[in-house]
DNA sequence: ACCTGAACACCGTTCAAGT
DNA sequence: ACCTGAACACCGTTCAAGT
């Protein structure tokens, strides 16, 4: 006789996510996702393949949400102050999906690309389409740096982080403008 | 009656970091580490307090690795490309120490302020001793988040990834200098 | 003084048995 | 058709017993 659903493949993601956030990587078992949704560990496995394939959909919601939020920017400037205030929202998701360490599954690249688009475009406008690729990877690669610094506390010889940032950001859209 | 030492920290860090380098951080388990010592995996604790701390002492000698490496460089140029090639030589130990995952020991900021000097001397020299740590944060946000992206496969998007970094380290350059 | 097997509380994962 | 307890092979870590 079927039994009606306990759980759902949505719920199991959030529970992931936000235990991801908690308590960190580590603390997010199969055990304390399972109890979090209610029911045991083993039942997991009739909607996720493996903790590692969960860990994948985490990083690919975080990408979704990543993506969405960049859409709504539309200078380089607001692009990256957004990218900022999502990693310190979501420090974990943020490491998880742009700094992630040797053997962290990794998100599909599809969703790379959609939470790429704001910056593309943004960089485009600035240096020429030409070398929008190029200066994309400028920007990015400067603010995933910064953001990661801020975040594992590797700023650790004074002054201001803010009047840095700032500075950053100036200097870094004059570089790439054309 | 005494027994002869059968290892020593140093065979067991050195043990660990080929480890974490050749099969990831996930491989760096204490009984691995000690079949390659030849020991059991409980006669590590009379050397190393716990698997956290280890990984922390492999982080700590990466960054005076990297350290001995950049201060042998004058420019930011070279300091910079120089940090590139440490990362692709040994891209486990670059992320372990310079985009840790939340929940990641973390070596102590003394290790992380020597591997640090090399740059804040070039970039003051650029950018004048009163902005050489706001210039300094600039350059190593950007050549971290860039070699990170590298290594982790985060440039899908095609282009020349080597025209990308001599582009950025010129406009870099540019951008911080006086 | 160092090393070890056995043990403990945890993992992720599989699977037969329940409803 | 979904859920579960039991089981398996692993973890990190502790500790009494060996030399």
């Amino acid at each position: 006789m079927p039994t009606p659903d306990r759980t759902s493949l949505d719920a199991i993601v959030t529970a992931a996510r936000d235990l991801l956030e908690a308590e960190g990587l580590a603390a997010l078992t199969m055990n304390a996702v399972a109890q979090r949704v209610g029911v045991r560990a083993p039942s997991l496995y009739k909607r996720v393949e493996s903790r590692d394939r969960l860990i994948q959909l985490v990083a690919e919601a975080t990408l979704t949400d990543l993506a969405d939020r960049l859409s709504e920017e539309r200078s380089v400037a607001t692009i990256v102050n957004e990218f900022r205030a999502f990693g310190r929202e979501r420090p974990a998701a943020f490491q998880l999906v742009l700094t992630p360490a040797s053997g962290t599954p990794l998100a599909d690249d599809s969703f790379r690309f959609v939470a790429s688009e704001a910056i593309l475009r943004g960089a485009g406008e600035l240096a020429g389409e030409e070398h929008a690729l190029e200066a994309a990877r400028t920007v990015v690669a400067w603010a995933t740096g910064f953001i990661s610094m801020e975040l594992n506390g590797s700023f650790q010889l004074g002054g201001d982080v803010d009047a840095a940032w700032s500075y950053g950001v100036e200097r870094i859209v004059a570089a790439i403008t054309r």
